[in-house]
DNA sequence: ATGAAAGCGCTAACAA
DNA sequence: TTGTTAGCGCTTTCAT
């Protein structure tokens, strides 16, 4: 005969509150969950059995029998990296809102990490699922299991059938970079991240258009992909451009931690910004208004990007048939001292 | 009679498997727990159901069964921080070692919500948790429900029947402050956060201690409380220290992402680092080697702070009785250039 | 307005 | 080595 499985000291069940009530578990899980149909007079009368004993609900045996877990899984490449950490707040706010938490888990872009996590769905650990990692990733993840409900957020494939959010990369790096023209620059240095990530595709060609817009051919090696986003990154990559024998007269990095890494390196290698050269950065993140000099960047809307994927999972987690649209919010080109040559 | 909870397409359960196999679920069960008495060919047999089925196990129910969530709670006054960032994920390599999952929670060090998610214990949705936010509120959650299992994180008090993890504070603070005095400094503002945090006594502590022991006394308007430790704070922070008659040359400020805004404030105060004034941070978050100029700080080891957090509350779920001592670890001082008068 | 009872899908004691 | 079976604690249908 199966006994306690767990050693802890005895807990009050539904059931214990029922017998002190003097009702039928029915009547009090009616209470417990709000039902209207409970006479008055006996709602006090289990509130006070709930009281009396300490109840509490416990929401394993409510989740095997709703057959919900109300967790959803996010999927970030990096959880450090303030950019990520500001929508994975936004997708918190909307998720607690609706009595989800939120099952946060660092992927490193992995797709090996990925996958196990993704199990997480298949085992109903996890009602539903947000993706921000590549969309080589993602197409990784649909090939292996379809029909599983999650969303895109930042990073995604417009031609594969899955929800998503995210900016106009390519137009916000063309902005970014015509902002430096404008300056005066000709020749812009873009550091940009690996190309398994659209974003960087995107953001590549944005940067190409731009130039060629204005007559500028870009060199190759004008281009210098690097393997993560952290600060010491941008600052290596930033001392590497200028060893050149031609450097560059701006740069223009893919996110905001390489280019405030950027600023960093162009200083061991004394260059001033944005006198000697100027520097565009992407995201912005808090901290871009506090460097010195405070850092030109295109805004994206963070916590919404967050906010909306997280109500694209939900809405797709009520209507799962209904076919939900691919979003795109406006970015912002923020103007400061790091690229201001007058 | 009941019916299906969800309108999920069918789900294959373990008894199918068990059935196309041609055995009982229990032995399915044995095969999925890697129980060592299975025959090998019946192992076989059932693997192949799994795998022409395409089962995956229901954690749903087996959470219930076995009486556990395997999701450890963890609670963050600010996730957005790179200090408590950093922390969370030496939390989450230990769980995931572990076979455990973090629920990440961000509590803005309010009492309210963070009673709140403490809830989730007493419901069976978190098997324990790691708080990190003021032992104040630490109090009032053992008021409040006695028994739980829970252990803190770099904020504790040691009065207090809790397991616990942190660095000494009032010594880290000693040194940090005694540093500043070694380079000729006398007048040493401090930039505390809100006292009802024990490290944020500590600290002051510790400030206090080093000055009086060179035979300066504080005055008490040389010490500032604000409110948060994001970068603006620190940066406002220092400019109203800047406009007092006689303001002070140097700052120590009891987080690195304060002093950060601190840098910039003075920045806009005209003032030049270190030469005009001298700033200490506390933290060492990895942007403090980046920023202009590099900050002195104090080392604390995050990632270690929050893995041994984790092992000990792991620790206490395998044995409740046991007693689980406070551990402290050692902080270091990093002098860069922030603090450096020659 | 309330109760009786059937499971949700799994684990584990016990029997064979 | 394998099968039978009793629950884990809850929600919900159906009957009253």
């Amino acid at each position: 005969m199966p006994q306690r499985a767990s050693d802890t000291p005895q807990t009050v069940s539904i059931s214990a509150v029922a017998a002190h009530a003097g009702v039928s578990v029915a009547t009090v899980s009616r209470v417990l969950n709000g039902q209207s149909v409970v006479k008055p007079a006996t709602r006090d009368k289990v509130m006070a059995s709930v009281n009396a004993l300490g109840y509490r609900i416990n929401e394993l045996a409510r989740n095997l029998r709703t057959a919900e877990s109300r967790l959803l899984l996010t999927l970030v490449p990096d959880v450090g990296n303030p950019f990520y950490a500001e929508i994975v707040r936004g997708i918190d706010a909307v998720a607690r809102e609706h009595n989800y938490f939120v099952l946060l888990c660092d992927t490193g872009a992995d797709s090996g990490r990925e996958q196990s996590y993704f199990e997480l769905l298949q085992r109903r650990r996890a009602d539903g699922a947000i993706c921000l990692d590549p969309d080589t990733v993602q197409h990784a993840l649909i090939e292996a299991s379809p029909g599983l409900p999650w969303v895109a957020c930042c990073e995604f494939d417009p031609g594969v059938a899955v929800p998503y959010v995210g900016i106009d990369n390519r137009r916000a790096a063309y902005d970014a970079v015509t902002h430096l023209l404008m300056q005066g620059h000709r020749h812009v240095a873009l550091i940009n991240s690996d190309e398994t990530w659209l974003y960087a595709r995107q953001r590549k060609q944005g940067w190409i258009d731009a130039l060629t817009g204005r007559g500028i051919t870009p060199e190759p090696d004008w281009c210098v992909n690097v393997a993560g986003l952290d600060y010491d990154t941008g600052n290596r990559a930033a001392q590497a451009l200028m060893q050149r024998a031609k450097p560059p007269t701006a740069i223009f990095a893919v996110s905001d931690t390489l280019a405030i890494g950027v600023l960093a390196g162009l200083r061991t290698a004394g260059k001033r910004v944005p006198h000697d050269v100027a520097v565009v950065g992407f995201d912005n993140i808090a901290l871009a208004a506090q460097v010195e000099p405070a850092l030109t960047t295109i805004a994206q809307p963070m916590r919404e990007l967050g906010m909306t994927a997280a109500r694209l999972l939900l809405q797709r987690l009520a209507q799962p048939e209904q076919n939900v649209p691919g979003l795109l919010l406006a970015h912002q080109l923020v103007v400061r001292q790091s690229s201001q040559t007058t």
